[in-house]
RNA sequence: GCCUCUGUAGCUCAGUUGGUAGAGCAGGGGACUGAAAAUCCCCGUGUCGUUGGUUCGAUUCCGACCGGAGGCA
């Protein structure tokens, strides 16, 4: 039985989309977007968001979902992209999942079921946090998930205040939770190939040359119309990297050149740790770029590993 | 040409009253389960410019040479 769908992966800047679209065009294909950013609108620039060009007449889901304002997350992700991926199969099509956001990938192959939070208390333990510091939260953490509280490190807040939010808001540790959404069943087979460069200047290399394409392209002008559309600097969207160093810069905070180096340190430091996530996984087919992309080739590994 | 300062980690610089050295940034490694482009943890050996000399021992003191900066002519 050959996979249900295809999974096309990597760090920032190695050629997914391009590839993306190659395979859909040769398997017939439906592209679904693995990417936390790329989903709100107005932000197309500073993602590098495949444009109408790029598409080349092949379906596209899971961009431009949400307003820069709205507060995504993955559990909204492995229920909206479960669906479109749903539907594609059932059309007879390949869903073939193009992104970055290794958390969203994984979730949605696995088919992960999530706690449900309720941002009162996460709002309420965040604020005992600042109060007691840390390492007092681990303390009394460990009076009902011991071993969350040995696993967390003290300076870890979101995820000490996690514990918190969805043992008080379910009654059920979230240690526990894990190990049983663990003992599920795969929603979907697939077969995965991660793109990166056999160096690592290389690649660097890359993310620099396309930061400054961004700013070429309009990334400032992008940034600015969705601060006049009064998107707070707190919303997700405005976390992601390009934005908030430029949001930065036109505040005064900084020179539009500090930016753009910030901009392209974050960048390199984001694609390690992609490096970092995809490494501990198994089953990746890695397509290893000596220069430049060679998709011709990649397309032909990809259709080897579809027919098994 | 002469004088002064300077040459230590990829970069900017500390430092060793002579016992082969340490910060920041860059960089590297890892974690990750309703914010994930987020969040968190760990990691500093480098011919101390080259070459002679003094010394038990020199990156540290002295000389010469080679870079760099400034000054006088």
């Amino acid at each position: 039985m050959p996979p249900q769908l295809l999974v096309i992966t990597g760090p920032t800047a190695t050629g997914k989309t391009r590839l993306g679209v190659e395979a859909a065009l040769s398997l017939g294909g439906e592209v679904v977007s693995a990417d936390s950013m790329q989903l709100y609108r107005g932000m197309d620039i500073g993602t590098a968001s495949p444009t109408r060009e790029e598409m080349r007449g092949i379906a596209h889901h899971m961009l431009d979902i949400a307003g820069p304002d709205e507060a995504y997350s993955v559990s909204r992700y492995v229920e909206e992209a479960g669906q479109v991926v749903d539907d594609i199969l059932a059309r007879g099509a390949l869903p073939i999942v193009v992104g970055g956001t290794g958390l969203y990938i994984d979730s949605l192959l696995s088919g992960r079921s999530f706690m449900p939070g309720s941002p009162e208390l996460r709002e309420k333990y965040s604020a005992l946090f600042d109060e007691v510091g840390g390492e007092e939260m681990l303390r009394l953490l460990a009076e009902f998930d011991p071993e969350a509280a040995q696993r967390l490190h003290a300076n870890d807040k979101k995820r000490i205040v996690r514990a918190f939010e969805v043992y008080y808001a379910t009654g059920k540790s979230i240690t526990r939770h894990n190990e049983e959404t663990k003992l599920l069943p795969p929603r979907y087979s697939s077969a995965t190939v991660a793109l990166s460069f056999e160096r690592r200047e290389k690649l660097y290399e890359r993310i620099d040359r396309r930061v400054d394409m961004m700013f070429a392209e309009g990334l400032e002008a992008e940034v600015r119309a969705l601060l006049e559309r009064g998107v707070s600097d707190k919303a997700t969207a405005m976390q992601a990297i390009g934005y908030k160093e430029t949001a930065a810069a036109l505040r005064g905070e900084c020179s539009m050149a500090e930016a753009i180096d910030t901009i392209k340190r974050e960048s390199r430091r984001y694609a390690k740790r992609q490096l970092s996530w995809l490494s501990s996984k198994k089953d990746i087919h890695w397509i290893l770029w000596a220069d430049e992309p060679d998709y011709p080739r990649a397309l032909e590994t990809i259709k080897n590993l579809m027919q098994k």
